[in-house]
DNA sequence: GATGAATGAGGATTCATTCAT
DNA sequence: TATGAATGAATCCTCATTCAT
C-alpha cells in the first residue's frame, strides 16, 4: 500500500456515499479473485469458466460482469495485483542490486524468492503460463510477462552494466524462459526431488549468466563447481 | 475380384482384426492429421476442435470420427507420426553419440536439428507444450514427451556414463523443459533475433552440461567463452 | 433493496446452500416439465431429445441446463411431480384399507383411479415404462418404480396380512406389471373398447388377488362370476 | 424345414449360378440376423444401432444395407424368423387344442414353452417388447405381434368356442399383455425367484380365464385353489 | 456382392455473456 | 448492486444411410 495508491480513498469521484459503495465493492472484488485464483489453479486458465468462477466466489455470474468487463479482464486484474503484493513482499526486489553481491548469490536468492512466491500463490503459475501459440500473446499474461521481464532486466542490468538494450532484453527474455521451465518442473514434484530441481534451476541460470557477467572479480570460480 | 478375394467363399468368420484399410482411408487419415497440424498450431491443442480439423479437411465431421475415436487420439496419433519422422531424418539422432565429441558441438547439432524439425512441423511444438497444471500430464503429450526424454537420455549418458539413473533423468527433464522454452522463444521471432535466441538456447545447455561432463578432457574453456 | 437484503454488508460466507430460486425460475421449472411431459408422451422417453424439450417450453437448451444437470433428471423431478400429484389427489390412497371393503370394491376403485390418473397424466406411462433390458432399470423409472410398488404393497398388505414379506413383494410386482399391461391396452383404445379393457384389467387382478385373499369372508364368489 | 420353403431350391429365378448366389446371401443374411439378435437383447431395440450390427456381424454396413433396406426391416425379419422356428418347435403349437384338456395343463404348457423359447431366443422379447407410445405401434413389432395374438387366439377359441370374436380379439390382446408383462419379471429374475415367477404368471392366466371357460366341465375347481 | 469411406443432421452439454427484476 | 434467468453458438460425438470402388 504505497502512497501513490491510497488517493481513491481521498478522492470522491462520486457524490452520495462512494466510501461505503467502493468498500463492498472492493470486498467483492477481492473475493472474486481469490476465487478465479483458485479455479485458475485447479483448471488452468483456459479451461476455468467465468460461471465456475462465480459460483467459487459464492455470488451469481452476473455481479462477477458488474466488475471484469469479461475472463481476461479478472486475469489481467488478478495477475496485476499478484505483481504488487510480489512488489510489496520483495520491495523493488530483483531489481538493481549490489553490484558487489556475488552473481551466485543474487541468482539463488531471486529463485529462492521467486518459488517460495510460487509456491505462496499458485495462480501465478497458471497466469505466467504463456500463450499456446507462440507469438500470439493474449493481453492477460502480456501485462504480466511484461513487469517481469523488466524486474528481470533491472536486477541483470546491474551486472550487466555495459550490455547493449537488445542483448539485455534478450537474456532477459532467456532468464523468464528458463525459469517457468524450471518452475514446471519443480512444481510437478514434491520433497526432496523438488530441491533438487530447485538447485538445478539454479546452476542453469548461475552458468548461463555467469560468462556474461565475466570479468567482474573472480566469480567464475563458482560456476565452474558441479553439484 | 482377383483370386485372393474369392476365399470369402470359404467363410473366414473373420475376427477382430484391425480392418483393412482402403487407399483412400489412408490418404483421409494423412489429410486429416495434416488438417489436425494446421489447427494446432494455429489456435493450440487444447482450443482446437474436432469441427474444425475436419472442416479444415475438407470433411464432415463423421469423416473425422471413422479414423479417430476422440480428439486424443488424433494428438497421438500425430505426436507418433512425428516421432517417426524425426527418427527417419535424424536416425536414432540424439542416440549416443561418439564421445570423443565435444559437448559444444553434439549440443549445438542437436539443438540445431531439433530446431530445424519444429519449423518444418510447428505442431510439434503445439503438441509437446505441456499441460495446463503441473503434474496433470495427458496422455497426448505424455507418449511424446517419453520419447522425447529417452532420446535426450540417450545423448545425455555418452557424456554422463557414471550419472546415477535418477540424476540422468533429472538432467534429461531439465534439458527438455530448457529446450522448450528456448523454442517457444526462437518461434517467437524472426531473422537475426532469432537466431540469436537459438545460440542463446545453445549456450544455456552446454553450460548447464558442461560442468556435469566436467571430467572429460578440456572440454570446459568452451564453455568459459561468453558470445 | 428492502432492509432484509442489506445485510449482506455483514458479508454472509454464503455457503454452497441450495441456491434461492426465483419465481420466475420456478415458473419455468413447470414449464419445462410441462413440455418434457409433452415430449415423453409424443416421442417416449428414450426418443425424447433434451433440445426437442427446450423448444417445446419456447425456451434456449441452455436454460433447460439451468435447471437441470440433465435427460434423466429431469425425468425424476416430472415422476416426483406426479408421484406427489398422484398422493394429493388420493390421499394416501392405495394404501391400507379398510379390511372388510370387499376386493373387488378396492380393486375396481384403484384402477379407476389409476386410469383416470393416467388419462390425466400420459406422461406417467411413458414414465413408468420400464427398462428396454430387463434387469436394468434406468434411475428415472426406477424411483417412480419404487414409490409405485410400495403403495401398491401397502394396499395388498391389508388384504394379506399374513403373507411372508417376499411373497407380498412378489405379489405387488406382479400386480404392477399387470396393470401396466392393461393400461397399454387401455390407452390404444378408445370408448367402449377401452371401457372393456379397463373392466377387464379388473378382472385380471381381482381374480389373480381373490384366491390369495381366499379366506375372507364369501369372497370368492365374486370371481366365479364371468364378465 | 416344410415342403414350401424348400421350393426356392428348385427355382432358378435368376440365370448364372443362383445357387452359390443365394447360399452365399443366406449365410450373410443368418449372419446379419443372429448379429442384429444379440445387439438387440444386449442394448435392446431402440438403442441397438445398424453399425453395431454389421460390426457384431463381422460384416461391412454396405453389406447389412445390401440385404436389408433398413433397421426395421432386420427387426421384422428376425421376428418372422422367430416366430417360425417357434412353430417349427411347436407345431401349431397353441394352436387348437384338444378340448378336453384342462385349461390349467393347456395354459402351463403354454406358457411353458413361451418362455423357454424366450430363454432360447432372448431377441424375442426384445423384439416383443411394444411400443414406446400406446397406439403407435411400428412395423417391426407389428407382425410378431399380428402372429401371436392370432396364435393366441387359435388357442382360446377352443376353449371359448361361443365367444364373439370382438371378445375373443379382446381376450387374446389381454393373455398377450399379461403374458409379456410375467415374462419381464420373469427375466428379471433368477433361480427360485423365477420360478416363482413362473407360477404367478400361471396363476394370473389360468384365474383370468378360467371363468370365461367357465361350464366346460368341473375345470373351475383348480382355479378356486391357492398357491 | 462386399467393402470401407462419407455424410450431415442431430444428440447432450457447456459457456461467455447479457438481461430483467 | 446483486441476482438468477436467459441466450445461442459451439463442443464432442453418433448414427442411419448412401456412395465409390
Amino acid at each position: 500500500m504505497s502512497a501513490n495508491r491510497d488517493k481513491d480513498d481521498q478522492v470522491h469521484q462520486e457524490k452520495e456515499q462512494p466510501r461505503r459503495r467502493q468498500a463492498r465493492g472492493e470486498r467483492r472484488i477481492a473475493q472474486l479473485l481469490e476465487a478465479a485464483a483458485t479455479v485458475f489453479t485447479t483448471t488452468g486458465y483456459t479451461a476455468a469458466s467465468t460461471n465456475a468462477i462465480a459460483r467459487e466466489a459464492g455470488v451469481s455470474p452476473g455481479t462477477l460482469y458488474q466488475f471484469f468487463p469479461n475472463k481476461e479482464a479478472i486475469a489481467i486484474e488478478l495477475g496485476d495485483r499478484l505483481i504488487h503484493e510480489m512488489r510489496e513482499m520483495y520491495g523493488e526486489a530483483l531489481a538493481p542490486v549490489d553490484p558487489a553481491t556475488p552473481l551466485e548469490e543474487a541468482v539463488a536468492s531471486a529463485v529462492d524468492r521467486f518459488i517460495a512466491f510460487n509456491c505462496a500463490h499458485p495462480a501465478f503459475f497458471a497466469l505466467m503460463h504463456g500463450p499456446d501459440i507462440p507469438g500470439r500473446m493474449a493481453e492477460e499474461h502480456d501485462a504480466l510477462h511484461a513487469t517481469l521481464l523488466s524486474r528481470i532486466e533491472g536486477l541483470l542490468s546491474s551486472f550487466l552494466p555495459d550490455a547493449a538494450p537488445a542483448d539485455l532484453a534478450r537474456t532477459a527474455h532467456m532468464c523468464l524462459g528458463l525459469y517457468k521451465a524450471g518452475l514446471e518442473l519443480v512444481l510437478a514434484h514434491e520433497g526432496a526431488e523438488r530441491d533438487a530441481y530447485v538447485q538445478e534451476l539454479k546452476h542453469v541460470l548461475i552458468r548461463y549468466l555467469d560468462p556474461l557477467v565475466g570479468d567482474r572479480l573472480g566469480r567464475t570460480e563458482a560456476a565452474r563447481t558441479a553439484t
